[in-house]
RNA sequence: GGGGGCGUAGCUCAAUUGGUUAGAGUACCAGACUGUCGAUCUGGUUGUUGCGGGUUCGAGUCCCGUCGCUCCCGCCA
């Protein structure tokens, strides 16, 4: 139907005689002359007609609107005098059109489909006409950026000798983590599939079957609420090696990111990628996910202020707690709002309150608490946080945990008001020695990765009387903030891994019905391994700039894990629900739900 | 489950202290125009101010409820 497409005509093609197809832009009609944007997917053609040409392909172009699917016939021409459009890529050239076909017509857009006009429009609009959004030049970038780097993915990891395996869709229920997605058997009455949260026991039990380094962009479901940066359903860069150290891992994933980043072109980062351990991140970042790209870290004031007069620090330290402090510089001048909405985010976090010190510009220090301090504690303070002019000093005083995560939050707030975060930069971090457990709400004990997850054998002797104290061989990697994947190596001993669910007090006949596959597996020879698995819808957002993940899925849910377009989740036939043995009950008039 | 923001023309937004017939840009329709590229010019159409109720002489504006979208916390092994 085409010669040429849209975005490859140039001066060299002068004189040729070409046939474009693609969707009207834009129409500019003089009344005499028209001219005709003709744009696809790889670019933008200016096409003009002129009655002098063909009357009769001049008055049906009169009759173009935008988004009319066109095809058009004519000559290649270099644009007299200064017409070049230096905006676009084809702006030297034009075709002198002398026949045109309309292909279709369309309806006049609910929206308009230039990117700096569509990204203000309510985003549930351009869901359910998703194929229009996906029509803007800005959303095909990311589409096609998305599949450039699946591509240099699946390059990159073909030549590490990985190979790609998909794994089932329709699973089993597993017992912790996230919601699960249900769907049920028709063959087998009141049973159920569940969708994979991840392929994570396929992938151990694809080692145990000697396959050695496998791979997979599997996609993901998890029935949790939605974030700007997370899906109900999502893709997952998903890889697992046999006989390998943590290092081999950070050395095959570290090559894959600066594969990454050079498809995205943003260039080459510095390998090996800087780790640093969970425990240092909290420490200093307040996060397991520490956004790198500035200071303004988190200092332990404790040993200041153990024999304080000042009553609220002196009592947190002598029962255990902390005192620490950010030093949000050049924040001095801070609006009270800002300080009352910071406040009440730092009781959100757990914390009594939000002390404070502004630097005022006489160099004075204006604060409700500084007046408890004696002369030396002020100049240790001073020393220690380098406060000087326009600063702003941020304090928590409680259990190292609360502190930490109150200044963590309140961290990346004052970085974003500051303006100190290079929102060009790429900063990547490993976050390694993971804690094996966390206590949930209830006190239990829970695997903080997951539970197949190899604790450190030097803290093995722990697991009994110090269990939360384990560490685990469990890493994550983050960037800028962001943690855009995690992993670990796992237990190929069948003993420990019933060790490890007993640790987890899980009876022994739900580790039978749940894990019996997992454990058996492991019985019959499993070499040692582990793996990761990085977010690709993630990764993208960041390698594009998107503000959320939306903007690289083709087809994403809205916030209530609707599908606008499709109309999806929505009620099926009654016949349909029998067939699977399915009720459905709604107490239309319940208080709850 | 909790907290914040938003909801006015197809789209993006405005509307003073509660006060006349709810406006602008754009889109759309018609006309004019032979070198534009965000074409321009003239004219025109377009409204359940999300929905329901209340207060008031009078509500886009105030109150109550409700619905929708979105951001965050919880949740996401």
């Amino acid at each position: 139907m085409r010669t040429h497409t849209c975005g490859v005509l140039r001066k060299e093609d002068d004189g040729q005689q070409v046939r474009l197809c693609g969707w009207v832009d834009t129409v500019r009609d003089h009344g005499g002359v028209i001219f005709i944007d003709l744009r696809d997917r790889y670019g933008r053609t200016q096409v003009i007609f002129d009655p002098d040409d063909s009357r009769e392909a001049w008055a049906q172009a009169e009759k173009c609107r935008a988004e009319y699917v066109i095809q058009v016939e004519g000559v290649v021409e270099l644009r007299p005098g200064d017409m070049a459009n230096k905006k676009i890529a084809t702006g030297d050239i034009e075709v002198r059109c002398n026949s045109i076909r309309v292909l279709n017509k369309s309806n006049t857009p609910p929206f308009p489909l230039e990117d700096a006009q569509a990204i203000k429009v309510s985003e549930d609009l351009r869901l359910t006409y998703r194929y229009l959004d996906l029509r803007r030049v800005g959303m095909q970038k990311n589409i096609r950026m998305r599949h450039k780097i699946t591509q240099a993915v699946r390059a990159y990891l073909d030549g590490a000798e990985f190979v790609e395996i998909e794994t089932p869709i329709m699973t089993k229920s597993t017992p912790e983590g996230a919601r699960d997605y249900l769907i049920p058997s028709r063959v087998a009455p009141g049973t159920f599939y569940a969708l994979p949260q991840a392929p994570q026991q396929y992938k151990q039990l694809l080692m145990v079957a000697g396959m050695d380094r496998y791979f997979q962009i599997a996609r993901c479901f998890r029935d949790e609420d939605l974030r700007s940066d997370r899906q109900p359903e999502f893709s997952q860069i998903d890889m697992e090696m046999s006989f390998i150290t943590p290092e081999d891992i950070f050395a095959v994933v570290d090559g894959m990111l600066v594969e990454i980043m050079k498809t995205a072109g943003h260039g080459d980062i510095q390998t090996p990628i800087q780790r640093i351990t969970y425990a240092e991140a909290m420490d200093r970042y307040g996060s397991d996910k520490p956004d790198i790209r500035f200071g303004m870290e988190i200092n332990d004031l404790s040993d200041l202020f153990e024999k304080t007069d000042f009553k609220v620090f002196g009592r947190v330290i002598e029962g255990g707690g902390v005192v620490k402090a950010i030093n949000a510089k050049g924040l001095g001048g801070a609006p009270i709002r800002v300080m009352d909405d910071w406040t009440a985010m730092a009781k959100d976090a757990g914390l009594g309150g939000l002390a404070y010190i502004r630097v005022q510009e006489d160099g004075t220090w204006k604060s409700p608490i500084v007046k408890f301090f004696s002369d030396a504690e002020k100049a240790a303070l001073q020393e220690r946080l380098g406060m000087e002019v326009g600063d702003l000093v941020l304090f928590a005083a409680d259990s190292k945990e609360k502190a930490n995560v109150a200044l963590g939050r309140l961290r990346l707030l004052a970085g974003e008001m500051a303006g100190v975060i290079d929102k060009k930069a790429f900063a990547f971090t490993w976050v390694t020695d993971f804690p094996l457990f966390e206590r949930n709400d209830e006190g239990r004990l829970q695997s903080m990765h997951h539970p197949f997850t190899s604790p450190r054998f030097e803290d093995l002797a722990l697991l009994d009387e110090a269990p939360e104290t384990v560490r685990a061989q469990a890493y994550d990697i983050v960037l800028n903030g962001v943690e855009l994947g995690g992993g670990s190596i796992r237990i190929h001993d069948p003993a420990l891994q019933e060790r490890m669910f007993k640790a987890l007090q899980i009876p022994a006949d739900e580790i039978k019905d749940r894990f019996g596959h997992l454990i058996r597996g492991l019985g019959f020879g499993a070499p040692p391994h582990g793996g990761i698995a990085l977010g690709l819808d993630r990764l993208l957002m960041l390698m594009v700039g998107a503000e959320t993940i939306r903007d690289v899925i083709a087809f994403p849910k809205n916030q209530k894990a609707q599908d606008l377009m499709m109309n999806a989740p929505a009620r099926v036939d009654a016949q349909q629900l029998k067939d699977v043995y399915i009720e459905v009950i709604i107490d239309e008039d319940a208080d709850e739900n």
